[in-house]
RNA sequence: GCCUCCGUAGCUCAGUGGAUAGAGCAACGGCCUUCUAAUCCGUUGGUCGCAGGUUCGAAUCCUGCCGGGGGCACCA
């Protein structure tokens, strides 16, 4: 007996004594959801259905309370229905119905805790989208976090999701970039305004192995080395950040580039930016004010109109933004969702608008993710001058795996502050070793278990009877709808949360439950059926961790 | 000024209207001839920023204050 099962049958049963009292109010079974109670005195699972249809139907909370539970009581699998309170409804199931949820987790695998909630829904994730003129730094590894967790976790509930990569490949950023570059290749000072960091000076030294005549290039025509320096060294750099994102297990499907928006077709066709503002236009959201092109995001609720074109006739941003926009439509995208950093909040209204004018639901079709600013505070961090952090100095420092699970525990709109000695640390203060310990415990029970003769030729789950039994099947029951709600959420740190207090369940069962007999002992069914759940926790700790992008190592 | 996020134990933070508000750390005290003690058990610790409101019930929803972060470009 699973709770979604439980809340099915309470759902019936409602739904029958709502119409014996002749109310046509409709109960569905999220009406009916049962949840964990925090006190052990109150059953396995407990339902608030009575007290919130009590009024609906005008009824008292108690009897109505009284009116389910007596016929939960009757559902197999149930061994009792109590009510509490002012109308809480606690079920208790018999044994061998919550045991069996170690069975069927071992048998749905890996597909344990996937869903079909989002199925159907073709989702465009971007995120991290940095610009290719440096590596990638402290600020953009949350959103690299964050973004994959959420594609996995959408993934999980039935959803195709493409994590994608905007490239801010166009503009007077990359030109100055290209200078940089150049100057550092022909090894003449750098320009004034110029990137500052060490790594301008790698990409110089490797521009000037790869173009051999770079001077000469340079000497008789400036603009041409220039516009060789300045792709090599973006596109070097750009490796480099795709180096970076891997060693992260942060993997993108697409890395679009903005300079394709400002191209124009081969066949004199009009860039996708002109295309995008015809379309615009055609629609009446486009006008022409002083000189310049202007789109009316006023008429979707941006507090002022955008332009699309600067003074000298030069695309803004925004305009590529629009354009990017109605290429993610085109493509098929129902959802697109944008990670973006609390700097970028203002964006929120421009973006939307934008999603209404190319004739989308700004509230289903589009969605914007605004995430708060991390920090890092351990005092070692600037041994590297200045204070940026880049992303391949922190896996250095602290792993991916402990990166990744830190920065996936905390909701996205809370402002984090992490501790790099934490981080790193190895005691039980640091969660992600707490957790992946837990795993690598269910591997040494498994290893020893075959040592010691105890396999999995009977499964007898009535036998799965101690509390910390009982909490453990709990906690694995709980893990589907851990997954939907993190899911419907966009919230990933629920499921490193809930990974945590899954970890202490089995922590406390291995200590109190034995798999494997102790001393001359005869093996039981009994420890071959807590085989079984030890073989569940693992694996339910793997699937956990896989959707949070952080390894479950077989030992430590 | 406007928009937005945050304010919960000494610290770092969970908590999608439910029961006595939780976890880890810190402090103090226990369990290793063990399926690896990176685990486990116990004790101490609270005006959920403040004030109203909504309701059977509010840390959670609404309003107003107070305090802090971020944002309000013909920049990219």
């Amino acid at each position: 007996m699973t709770p979604q099962e439980l809340a099915q049958h309470l759902a019936s049963i409602l739904t029958e004594i709502v119409a014996a009292r002749g109310s046509d109010v409709v109960v569905t079974e999220q009406d009916t959801k049962v949840d964990r109670p925090k006190n052990r005195d109150h059953g396995d699972w407990a339902s608030n259905a009575a007290m919130k249809f009590a009024k609906r139907i005008g009824a008292n909370p108690r009897e109505l309370a009284e009116e389910i539970a007596a016929r939960a009581a009757e559902i197999d699998g149930v061994a009792k229905a109590e009510i509490a309170g002012p109308g809480f409804i606690n079920i208790t199931l018999d044994a061998a119905s919550a045991g069996e949820t170690a069975r069927r987790v071992v048998e749905q695998g890996e597909a344990y805790g996937r869903g079909d909630a989002l199925a159907g829904q073709r989702i465009n994730m971007e995120f991290v989208s940095a610009n290719p003129t440096g590596p990638l730094h402290m600020g953009h590894t949350r959103w690299a976090a964050l973004g994959d967790s959420t594609a996995r976790v959408l993934r999980a509930a039935g959803a195709e999701v493409v994590n994608e990569y905007y490239i801010n490949d166009a503009g007077a950023q990359m030109n100055k970039f290209g200078r940089s570059v150049l100057a550092a290749a022909l090894g003449e000072e750098a320009p004034e305004d110029a990137y500052p960091g060490e790594y301008i000076q790698t990409l110089g030294k490797r521009v000037a192995e790869q173009i051999p005549d770079l001077a000469e290039i340079a000497a008789s025509d400036r603009e041409a080395a220039l516009e060789q320096a300045q792709e090599l060294g973006y596109q070097l750099q750009l490796a480099e950040i795709k180096d970076s994102l891997e060693r992260f297990n942060v993997h993108f499907d697409v890395f679009f580039s903005e300079r394709s928006l400002h191209t124009a077709g081969e066949n004199g066709e009009k860039s996708p930016i002109e295309g995008a503002i015809d379309r615009l236009r055609a629609e009446g959201h486009v006008f022409e004010e002083d000189d310049a092109i202007w789109v009316r995001t006023t008429a979707f609720g941006d507090d002022k109109d955008r332009v699309f074109t600067r003074g000298n006739g030069i695309f803004t941003y925004f305009a590529a933004d629009a354009a990017y926009y109605l290429s993610k439509k085109d493509r098929g995208f129902g959802e697109k969702i944008y990670l973006l950093g609390a700097d970028h909040h203002g964006y929120i209204g421009r973006l939307k608008a934008i999603a209404g004018a190319a004739g989308d639901n700004t509230e289903t079709d589009i969605t914007v993710l605004i995430g708060q600013l991390v920090n890092l505070n351990g005092a070692r961090l600037s041994k590297r001058a200045g204070n940026i952090i880049e992303l391949d100095d922190l896996l250095e420092w602290l792993g991916t795996d402990a990166l990744r699970y830190w920065l996936a525990r905390y909701p996205a709109d809370s402002p984090l502050a992490l501790d790099g000695e934490k981080v790193r640390s190895r005691t039980n203060d640091n969660p992600v070793f707490y957790v992946q310990y837990a795993h690598a415990r269910t591997a040494a029970v498994d290893r020893n278990a075959a040592a010691a003769g105890v396999d999995r030729s009977a499964f007898a789950p009535e036998l799965l009877t101690h509390a910390t039994e009982t909490d453990l099947l709990g906690k694995l029951q709980q893990y589907p709808a851990i997954v939907a709600g993190a899911a419907e959420l966009r919230e990933p740190h629920r499921i490193a949360r809930y990974l945590e207090e899954l970890a202490a369940a089995y922590h406390r069962w291995y200590d109190n439950c034995r798999v494997i007999p102790m001393g001359e002992e005869p093996v039981e069914d009994l420890h071959r059926t807590r085989l079984w759940l030890n073989d569940a926790a693992g694996q339910v700790l793997r699937n956990g961790l896989d959707l949070i992008g952080v390894s479950a190592p077989e030992r430590l």
